[in-house]
DNA sequence: CTCGTCCTAC
DNA sequence: GTAGGACGAG
């Protein structure tokens, strides 16, 4: 069985918000440590791929795999009725129908319990490699989605070209054209406002802001997201959480004529 | 060719925001004097006008007279992607194809840059008789603001009467009937919450509360309004700006069965 | 000053 | 139904 408790309920409700809109239904797969989930959006193009630790809950426990087959939507409802504050415990029988979702408010003065019915979903395991990026770009997660925002109002598209100089984000659209280039740089103070570029090859590659936009709205769970890129390779969009736990998007480039 | 540094980014934004609903497309005529644009609204009821002067720029070049044919939503979308502290550079060629904007960061540490096209716009030229007014209002343009917005709940028009006893602002509508009397006061702690009446003749002169609403966006750039008024006379409604710059209003009255 | 929400217009 | 702009709160 699994039960799994997590101290801050809005954790989970800031992760199902920002893959809700990529991803209808799929599977948390459950076992000793932690709870993962990986899938792909309708269209093919982007993947998403959470892990949240068994150290990100405590307690958590799972004695065998379990796969709970979720409809977003439905625990998206759920989750609204947790208060931000509440503390959320999460439990399910080895073989389960429903996963129970228990939200204690911090005082213990309120308890609300909800069942969601479960459904079973064909796994297309997604074997995701091991990827040395090229070019890796750290920088505040509001600034990437504040950029994303900008260039969408111009373009479908934007280029990521990254050298030693720093990194540039450009689009073309009917209006004009734009672009935002970061140097990387560091701020004792204020850590999270850092921009760090690592580079062993030049890259420029071309993606969609509908997507990029998309991922954006994990921008809360974090204040630094990293931006991974090989040519001809999808893009990674990491946002990490406490306790090697993550939020990662992969995006495909488009290629050619797309662009 | 056109170089002009503005320290505020913001000031041409809310500027813009002014003036995107009144007009759509116009020219910015630049010229080693400045920044001017000077439209009519498509009923052609109202005109703006616009001065940027040169000294409201550091620095601020323009050789020879270009004119900018600028989309206002165009510029709205470009001008949202400034930070509201960013240094803005507007640099145009001499027969320019489009206008270049540079956002600075007052670090330095993030450049964005933006071409926006530019179109050919037939200028009607429009002069602007210089006026000796009959009624000269300056009052906060908050207070002006206020009142235009509590009164259009009440009406489509006011009527702005200016005797030497003070101004009212009246109007009659479906459900009842409202009027704002002001007073000249003078408060020498605060002189942006001052009314000054300069009166050589009464006037009494109706106009459209929804022009009016739509010139007070205008009242974040300055604490104080101008409204020069005379009879069968378009109202100039004058926000001034630092520098002898300043963003001018004309609103044509209502005459006879129109009010 | 920024964020989130509400309201209005398309 | 969606998108954009205005307003109020933190």
């Amino acid at each position: 069985m699994l039960e799994a408790r997590l101290e801050q309920a809005n954790l989970l409700k800031k992760v199902v918000d920002a893959i809700k809109d990529l991803v209808q239904d799929c599977n948390f797969d459950c076992n000793d440590s932690g709870i993962a989930l990986q899938a792909m959006d309708n269209s093919h193009v982007a993947l998403v791929s959470m892990m949240l630790k068994s150290e990100s809950f405590s307690p958590f426990r799972c004695d065998r795999n379990i796969a709970l087959g979720i409809n977003l939507t439905s625990l998206t409802k759920v989750l609204r009725a947790a208060q931000n504050e509440d503390i959320l415990t999460l439990k399910a029988e080895d073989a389960p129908d429903v996963v129970n979702l228990v939200f204690e408010s911090a005082e213990s003065d309120r308890i609300s319990e909800y069942d969601i019915k479960l459904m079973d979903i064909d796994q297309e395991h997604l074997g995701i490699p091991e990827t040395e990026y090229a070019a890796t770009i750290s920088m505040p997660s509001a600034e990437f989605q504040r950029i994303c925002r900008d260039l969408m109002a111009l373009s479908e598209s934007v280029s990521i070209e990254c050298s030693k100089e720093g990194v540039k984000f450009a689009c073309q659209g009917d209006i004009g054209s734009g672009s935002v280039t970061l140097r990387s740089h560091t701020n004792v103070d204020k850590p999270e406002m850092n921009v760090e570029i690592d580079l062993t090859e030049p890259v420029s590659l071309t993606f969609s802001l509908k997507y990029l936009v998309g991922f954006c709205k994990a921008s809360s769970l974090s204040g630094q997201v990293k931006l991974c890129l090989s040519n001809e390779v999808p893009l990674l969009v990491e946002y990490a959480l406490a306790n090697n736990s993550y939020l990662r998007f992969y995006l495909a480039p488009k290629i050619g004529d797309e662009e």
